[in-house]
DNA sequence: AGCATTTTTGAATACGTATTCAAACTGGAA
DNA sequence: TTCCAGTTTGAATACGTATTCAAAAATGCT
């Protein structure tokens, strides 16, 4: 019984239970149209050898996969397990699996290979900008797509989007209105148009209200955490700085936070800070950031649903779903001001 | 040129390339064998088309898939990604993909489905309890198996492990010797290898020096956030509390940070904390947490290649790859005392 | 040129499944 | 019994690829 056991088709169970491969394949899909008895007699020895149907067959035979890929860029950035835990969620509770690219790591190569291939039924991609070759094969082909997070111009798909622009507008409206009149802002690469609309939606506000933002205290950097640490100590040591500092996302306005603390810098005592996301770590006690809360779980879920409308034949015009993310203010500004 | 194109087989390609199907076939997969001008000839074409091989034909004909398995419980834990990042590079090197399972959420089902169907060449799994069921199926189909940071009696593979039990003996041995006598320790589901034995190692010491762990200073919970930060505020308003509190790894100890920030009990002046695993925010200039360092990135890469020695069929003895972790003194203990 | 090697190519095949189509079987009514 | 409609089963097939084996072409040598 547990001796290394060969591959078996569905022909061997076949044989073994006395009857055709058809009805053995009838069996495992569904089993409609099949005496119960047979039925069952097929089943025992499925059931007695372990037998699993061989998913490229499957797939040749019916060509579609039971899987969906997900790009997604920096899976450290914490939002993306956030993310990722709903869609496999999703996925999972329709019988699908997931296959995840990091774009930023291995580059695109391996997902426009997959894109072709049909080894997915549908592609969900998240904020990122190194995606559109892959994403016009997608296209080419005729692969249901979901963008999270992220406008695509070139690109028409379904995309589950949220308030960026207009949040950031409310971020800087809040820390105005608080008295805060010098800003700053520090953001990462900007051919992620969710921080890039988040910056618009900042400058909008400042450039409206009559002291538009300075160059000294405007900062954009790639990823490297290191590099925002060291923006946030030289802030944080400097005597001219910013009553407050809003960020791109979460991510930077912890290496923010670090920076300051490193060099001794209070928050919000001598300086206010801001992220955007809304990950589940801002709201800890011991990091209490102020930041804009995006529906992580809806907006899964609802790219999620999005794709499985569409591999499912239901819809091909393009959607756009629009959800609201909401200013959370916390510790690291003066919740009094509000 | 950009119009929805139908799916092309490799014997259409050959048509239009005035070629056989075997040609196209052996030119995508190296072109060992065949006339440079052929070559580039059926390459002009594949390029044109943007024709990708079925990856369900080639799965089926090589009984591979090119791609690997992942199951882990609770992918938001931030060692998980780093995980993750580390092996999906690796298997990318190696022109693999990777499916993540979640086994926490979906539970096995699925996972075990995969392993019997062919879909995964391999399977590496993470420090979870869950899978007992998904191991002994992937045995018994002598499907290749990596086990990073658990111990697998039932089962037996390839494991890639680190210096749990030790390094938690070295924790509590610092923690006495820096004159911390009632310690505590906080810990989550036993059933995760790793988890048990660390607080084996951390019991052991404290029995072998006189003043074992009493049961108002334990505290063992399935993951759920919200209690163990309950457990920090019970503690840190408490009178007679523990001098340190050594937790079974990061996440657990950042909510028992939070609940002892959320009744005003200072760390390190008040209690102490210790962590384990090392996680890159417990570097953070805000968190500064005392843990165990494991070697993640080493011990990702290490289970990958062992994965692929497997699946090349180069052994088929079982390895065990042992990782020293290692304690990191930092701002939740006082720095002196080392 | 003529022959022996080597290189390059093509025809045929098998992989395991889902599905179509026809055949066999079932039970009830005449 | 005979017939019919409905149910259950089996035989045959196609999916797209990698690979084997043999044929054809190219090359080297005398």
């Amino acid at each position: 019984m547990n001796t290394f056991s060969k591959k078996l088709s569905s022909t061997d169970i076949a044989k073994l239970a006395g009857v055709s491969q058809a009805t053995v394949s009838r069996v495992l899909s569904g089993g409609s149209g099949v005496k119960p008895a047979t039925r069952e007699k097929v089943m025992e020895i499925v059931r007695q050898k372990g037998y699993r149907p061989n998913v490229f067959a499957q797939g040749m035979r019916t060509n579609h996969s039971a899987t969906v890929g997900v790009a997604v860029s920096r899976i450290t950035n914490p939002i993306v397990p956030e993310i990722l835990e709903e869609l496999t969620r999703q996925f999972a509770l329709h019988d699908r699996r997931v296959i995840v690219w990091n774009t930023d790591e291995q580059g695109e190569e391996s997902l426009i290979r997959a894109v072709g291939s049909g080894l997915i039924d549908g592609l969900v991609c998240t904020a990122a900008s190194h995606q559109i070759t892959a994403l016009q094969a997608a296209q080419n082909v005729g692969l249901p797509i979901v963008s999270i997070n992220r406008a695509i111009d070139r690109v028409q798909c379904d995309q589950v989007v949220s308030t960026n622009e207009e949040s950031a507008q409310e971020v800087a409206r809040y820390l105005i209105r608080c008295g805060k009149t010098r800003l700053g802002f520090v953001n990462g690469p900007l051919d992620r148009t969710t921080l890039a609309d988040r910056e618009a939606g900042f400058r909008a506000v400042l450039d409206h209200a009559g002291h538009p933002l300075e160059d000294k205290f405007y900062y954009q950097q790639d990823f490297h955490k290191q590099a925002f640490r060291q923006f946030g100590m030289d802030i944080g040591s400097s005597d001219a700085r910013p009553l407050a500092i809003a960020c791109g996302n979460d991510l930077i306005a912890f290496q923010i936070l670090n920076g300051l603390k490193a060099v001794g810098c209070r928050v919000p005592e001598d300086i206010w800070v801001v992220g955007f996301d809304g990950i589940e770590m801002s709201g800890w006690d011991i990091i209490d950031l102020t930041t804009v809360q995006q529906p992580v779980d809806l907006m899964a879920k609802e790219a999620a649903n999005l794709l499985l409308e569409q591999i499912s034949g239901a819809r091909t015009k393009p959607k756009v779903r629009r959800f609201r993310s909401e200013l959370v203010i916390r510790g690291s500004t003066d919740n009094m001001g509000r």
